[in-house]
DNA sequence: CGAATGATCGGCT
DNA sequence: GCCGATCATTCGA
């Protein structure tokens, strides 16, 4: 069943990037209908948060969306090349967003490959955010849906019954070298085990 | 294996 | 002009 608008509304971001590990992300583009399990995810908690966009509230035409009320997908365009897929959450004027980090593929694998140039399945075709992206034919444009309509173009399922469940565990966030503390918040979370997550990063201190 | 590097967009100073 | 919520590739041990 697709999530309802009201999973996404709650103020607690860390518990919905919790929450969202083990639901199932699906595109549905041009005839080519992909999916894949969330297995990694980032909590992003603006105004406070630095490392966020929209630390301190700022607003700007990429960051807007972030403001939006919960349910859609704020994609944003990083290091002019990568294409990356939040979900924003909380009520609206509020910037909280979960950035999805890796999948595990679950239907269309061979479109996937397509995208990315593989010719078997491994880890490495959805085990970043850069990389699920292109599998599953996310960018840009794709700013703004509303991730709660069957009949748009990208929506997330819960394919669970209840009690299957698994661990979680959590770590710090990577890639900012200028959000000091916030860095080091364990608000990176990921099924305890799956192969199809991201490599840990390793955390480099200078003292 | 690890380190270095280029790709090149949006927003800041 | 600089830098980043990244990745693929190259080069060297």
């Amino acid at each position: 069943m697709i999530l309802p608008r009201s999973f996404y509304l709650d103020h607690d971001v860390l518990d919905i990037s919790k929450k969202l590990l083990g639901k199932v992300l699906v595109s549905d583009l041009g005839g080519q209908r992909t999916a894949g399990m969330i297995v990694e995810t980032e909590a992003y908690r603006a105004p406070e948060d630095k490392a966020s966009h929209a630390y301190n509230n700022r607003l700007t035409t990429r960051t807007k969306t972030m403001f939006a009320m919960g349910g859609v997908s704020y994609v944003y365009i990083c290091y002019g090349i990568h294409h990356l897929f939040n979900v924003v959450t909380a009520e609206e004027g509020v910037a909280h967003a979960v950035l999805v980090r890796a999948v595990e593929p679950l239907e269309g694998m061979d479109t996937m490959l397509k995208r990315r140039g593989f010719d078997r399945l491994r880890p490495e075709l959805t085990n970043g955010p850069g990389k699920f992206t292109v599998a599953m034919g996310i960018y840009k444009d794709h700013d703004g849906i509303a991730l709660y309509e069957a009949s748009g173009p990208l929506f997330i399922e819960d394919h669970r019954k209840g009690e299957d469940r698994f661990e979680i565990t959590s770590g710090p966030r990577v890639g900012m070298t200028s959000a000091e503390e916030c860095a080091h918040w364990p608000w990176r979370f990921r099924i305890k085990d799956n192969r199809w997550t991201s490599k840990p990063n390793v955390v480099k201190y200078d003292w």
